[in-house]
DNA sequence: CTTAACGTTGACGTAAAGGTTAAGTTGTAC
DNA sequence: GTACAACTTAACCTTTACGTCAACGTTAAG
């Protein structure tokens, strides 16, 4: 029984272990290898992706379904790898591998986006504090 | 009948009528006033903060509930700005003042986190993009 | 003054992302 | 070898954020 337990996973990554059991169910984390028994040993590899998936769909708002779409490119990507080096590149593959950098292109511009709606959204809020502030020292000022 | 109809600011926000009733349902939008007949007359001052609450709720993954909570602190900001004018302020509201700031203030820290995370996943992607990029590459290669 | 286009309020439907509970299995610790 | 904690699947439940009718009222245009 060595590798980490459903548990150990879910502190590490802050995730219950319903979520990291169903993020595998929908093909967002790959299986992890069993034991005997059937309970899933997990290795460092699996948190680290369960963090760049939180990370993703925390920070980019993406869907789940969108973070699937993502992982099988990146997976695509894999599969070509090889198919490349033996000069089996076939004209389908080429147009996916157009799609996909298309796609990825895209999601980069909405990332810059996003950048800057951010600043918007933090100045804003900052806005709010320095009332808040203001107001608070208002209050002092009159006790 | 002067006044944005739900249809102006659907247009105008991007978001559906059924979306802009909903969010005056639960307290995100302020009511506008009605006609005669009970119809929503819209001000411009809408809009504007319907594309807050879109920004809000895009970029920062805000779900609507935690943008109520903010509404709600600008508002208690509001009420409390004329009362310190009058030297009026009690010391409840002098508590809520000071958790409205440190909400704020965690809120703060946590865009800060964001910021950093959306650099990580624009990392993760421009590499996907320039493994993508090479591949294609190759691919002309051995055309 | 009628008609068409747009508005209104319910009420029910639904997809996503898990939570919860039940009923049974496995692994470890004594 | 027997407890006991932690694992498993399966099934159903819940919440959020709206979509989608239905049935009816209002307005602007001709």
């Amino acid at each position: 029984m060595t590798g980490l337990k459903i548990d150990d996973v879910a502190k590490q990554s802050g995730l219950t272990k319903r979520t990291i059991r169903y993020y595998e169910q929908i093909g967002l984390l790959a299986s992890p290898p069993r034991s005997e028994g059937g309970i899933r040993l997990y290795s460092q590899a699996h948190v680290e992706m369960l963090n760049k998936i939180v990370s993703a769909k925390e920070v980019m708002g993406f869907s789940l379904t969108e973070l699937q779409e993502f992982i099988q490119l990146s997976e695509t990507l894999e599969e070509q790898r090889s198919d490349y080096r033996q000069f089996k590149g076939t004209d389908q593959q080429r147009e996916k591998l157009e799609k996909v950098t298309e796609t990825i292109e895209e999601q980069l511009k909405l990332i810059a986006q996003k950048k800057k709606s951010i600043v918007r959204v933090e100045q804003d809020l900052t806005a709010l504090y320095e009332r808040a502030k203001n107001a608070l020292h208002t209050f002092k000022e009159n006790k």
